[in-house]
Order: C-alpha cells, then sequence, then structure tokens
DNA sequence: CGGTGCGGGGCGT
DNA sequence: ACGCCCCGCACCG
C-alpha cells in the first residue's frame, strides 16, 4: 500500500521534471507554449532554477501557494507575478530539543505581522528568535514567477533556497489557532498574560525594546522522524502541509512521566478514506485537481471534514502552548552561507539584543500521526 | 489578524 | 531602463 502510494509520487515528480528544467521556455517570453502535452503535479517545495506547467484548473496553482514563506514583490508587471522568499525564522540561540530538532519557524508574509513575530521567543528554549534571510539568488531572495495562460499556469523559480524549510502554511495557521485558542481559554500561567499584555502595550507605543522573556512553559510540538523521514526520501512535495488543510492537530495530551504541561500533539491526516494514497503518514495534501493525465479527478474544494476549521475547539483546548518544531532531518541544511550583502535591506536581519543562554526544559517531544 | 495581490515610488546599477 | 525593495491600500477568510 505504502509502496504504491510511493509510485503515484514518484510518477507526479516524473512528471513534473519534464516540464521543469528541461523547458524551453522563459517566463518572460512573449509567447509561451500552448502544445502542453502534460501538465506538472503541484510541487509544494520548488527549489533551484525549475519550471513547471500546471494546469489553469490547479487550485494551489491558481493561488500561487508554496510552502516556502513567499511574499509579492512588485515587479511593475501585472501579468507576470513574482514573489521572492522571507527565509526562515530560527532560534538565536540555535537551540534544539532533545532529539535534535531545529526550530524552523515561518516568517509571517504581512511585513507587520513579521515584525511582530520577531518579538516573540524561541518556542523550546525561550531565547529571541532570528529571521534568516533568503539569499539564495545571487544574494537576493529566490523568487518565483506565476503567470497565467490560456488553460495553463506557468512557474518558474529563480535562485535555491540557501535555508532550511520554514514550517508549512497550514502549520503555522495550526499553530496561530493553537495560540488563539490557548489565550481565549485560561492562560496556563500569569506571566503569559502577562508578557501579552506589555507586549500590546508595547505595540501601541511602538517601541522597539526588547520584552522580557517570560513565556512560560516551552513545549513545543514536533513532526515525528518517521514522518521527515518519509518527507524527504519519497515524497518531499507531498507532506505536512495541504491546500486544503489534511494535516490536522486532534489533540496533546500530557505524556505520562514528562515535566508538567508537556504535551504531546497528535496529528493526522484529515481525510484519509477517500484518498487511495493517505495512508498513515503518506498522504498528499497538495494535491492538484488535474492528473498528469489531465483527468479530472479532484474539485479542489477544500474537503468539508478537512479544512482547519472542522477542529473541534476542544481538542484545541488541550494543546497549551503556541510552539513548534520541525524535523531538522527534514531540511535542507545549506544555511548559515556568508551572505552577500543585499543593498543594504536588512531591517529584519536584525537581531534581537536578547542572548538568553536558557535552553533548558528538556521535554519528550511526543507525536504520531493516526491511522 | 494575517495572507494575498496591486501599484506608486525610491534607489542603485 | 531595469531590478529590487518599501510602503499603503483593498479584499478576503
Amino acid at each position: 500500500m505504502l509502496k504504491g502510494a510511493d509510485d503515484v509520487v514518484m510518477e507526479q515528480e516524473d512528471s513534473a521534471s519534464r516540464n521543469g528544467e528541461t523547458a524551453s521556455w522563459d517566463i518572460n517570453d512573449i509567447k509561451l507554449p500552448q502544445d502542453v502535452k502534460q501538465t506538472d503535479w503541484f510541487q509544494e517545495w520548488p527549489d533551484s532554477y525549475v519550471k513547471h506547467i500546471y494546469s489553469s484548473e490547479d487550485k494551489n496553482a491558481q493561488r500561487h501557494h508554496s510552502s516556502w514563506a513567499m511574499r509579492n514583490t512588485n515587479n511593475h508587471n501585472s501579468r507576470i507575478l513574482k514573489k521572492s522568499c522571507l527565509g526562515v525564522v530560527v532560534c538565536g540561540n540555535d537551540c534544539s530539543t532533545l532529539d535534535g530538532r531545529k526550530i524552523y519557524l515561518r516568517p509571517a508574509i504581512c511585513d507587520k505581522a513579521r515584525q511582530k513575530q520577531q518579538r516573540k521567543c524561541c518556542p523550546n528554549c525561550n531565547g529571541p528568535l532570528r529571521l534568516i534571510s533568503c539569499r539564495g539568488h545571487g544574494g537576493y531572495p529566490v523568487t518565483n514567477f506565476w503567470r497565467h495562460e490560456g488553460q495553463f499556469i506557468f512557474f518558474q523559480s529563480k535562485g535555491a533556497h540557501d535555508h532550511p524549510r520554514p514550517e508549512t502554511k497550514l502549520e503555522a495557521e495550526a499553530r496561530r489557532s493553537i495560540q488563539k485558542a490557548q489565550t481565549a481559554f485560561s492562560p496556563p500561567c500569569p506571566k503569559l498574560k502577562r508578557i501579552r499584555e506589555i507586549e500590546s502595550l508595547a505595540g501601541e507605543m511602538q517601541t522597539h525594546e526588547y520584552l522580557p522573556l517570560l513565556l512560560c512553559k516551552p513545549e513545543a510540538y514536533v513532526i515525528p522522524d518517521r514522518f521527515s523521514r518519509h518527507l524527504s526520501k519519497s515524497s518531499p512535495e507531498h507532506a505536512l502541509s495541504g491546500g486544503s488543510g489534511q494535516l490536522l492537530y486532534l489533540g496533546a495530551d500530557r505524556l505520562p512521566g514528562a515535566p508538567r504541561g508537556c504535551r504531546s500533539l497528535t496529528l493526522a491526516p484529515a481525510h484519509l478514506p477517500s484518498e487511495p494514497f493517505c495512508t498513515g503518514v503518506h498522504y498528499e495534501p497538495f494535491r492538484p485537481n488535474t492528473g498528469p493525465a489531465g483527468d479530472a479527478s479532484y474539485e479542489g474544494k477544500p474537503h468539508p471534514a478537512s479544512s482547519s476549521s472542522c477542529l473541534p475547539s476542544s481538542l484545541f483546548l488541550l494543546a497549551q502552548q503556541e510552539p513548534y518544531l520541525v524535523p531538522a532531518s527534514a531540511h535542507h541544511h545549506r544555511h548559515h552561507l556568508a551572505p552577500p550583502k543585499a543593498n543594504g535591506r536588512d531591517l529584519e536581519d536584525e537581531q534581537q539584543g536578547l542572548n538568553l543562554d536558557y535552553c533548558s526544559s528538556e521535554m519528550f517531544f511526543n507525536l504520531y500521526p493516526l491511522r
């Protein structure tokens, strides 16, 4: 069963590469090919200088999705949408969890939200967060280009990401939901409430002073190793996120023997039944609407049972912390290359002036997919 | 609240 | 002119 799933994925990737590096067109061409024999399956983590041709029916392509944190960039060309990579948010203390996982948060796309994000603390060690900018394209961020032409959507990426993969959009959204629920429910620790008050005050005052790191329990939710193994080996483009939100946080339970407040988080694909290759951890969140042969196979609308909104709030209420960890093995490790200075635009690169050496609180982070 | 897309405009090459 | 970026705005979920 799993093997069958892998085969399917391999096929998809083959089809994707056919229109990829070998393609003769460029996104800036006046005329793009319209005699496309086969469209590509949606690629969630496009990297390096690749090109893809998606069906115009492909919902993910329509929405110009990527699991990289890409923001819109104005290229003064309304025909070609350009996006540039925001990099990844890491722990300033470079902490690791017990099992060696690193913190790779998704940079907020919105400028203001990103600034706010950087005032927050590492979910694992409460240290400062640091944004690693993407400089994979000649010192500039990797850029993605989207162009709708006829029945196709042309995609081209320029540059190779020089940083680890951030959490996916879905993961980031889930984390926000958890935080929200936590705040709405009873804040487990008065300090947390306090820091939130301070933070909102600080926001109003537009101060750049750093906030005391008072966030309480450094619990975190992580993705299991086997998840990442699967992810990197057989299906890097099809795990851990989802245009229609198949990956769900189903619950968080206190682990026996774990420190107080330490919980495990359960992840599960939300609509296993109808998906042929949704077996256990192997499923396909970014499933395109049309297969390689162009046959309509999936409507593309979020499955009624798979959008994040279907999460019972009671489950969220079990979750107790905002944190977020991504398995180090799921990422590239080309980061920390000496970056060419990109145009003095590095406001966001400033690191926070805190250097708390308190990556402590080793916890058991346990998490497993259902079914 | 944050993601997304658009477009004006600044700046360096 | 071109490429890159910042910013504000509007729309949407």
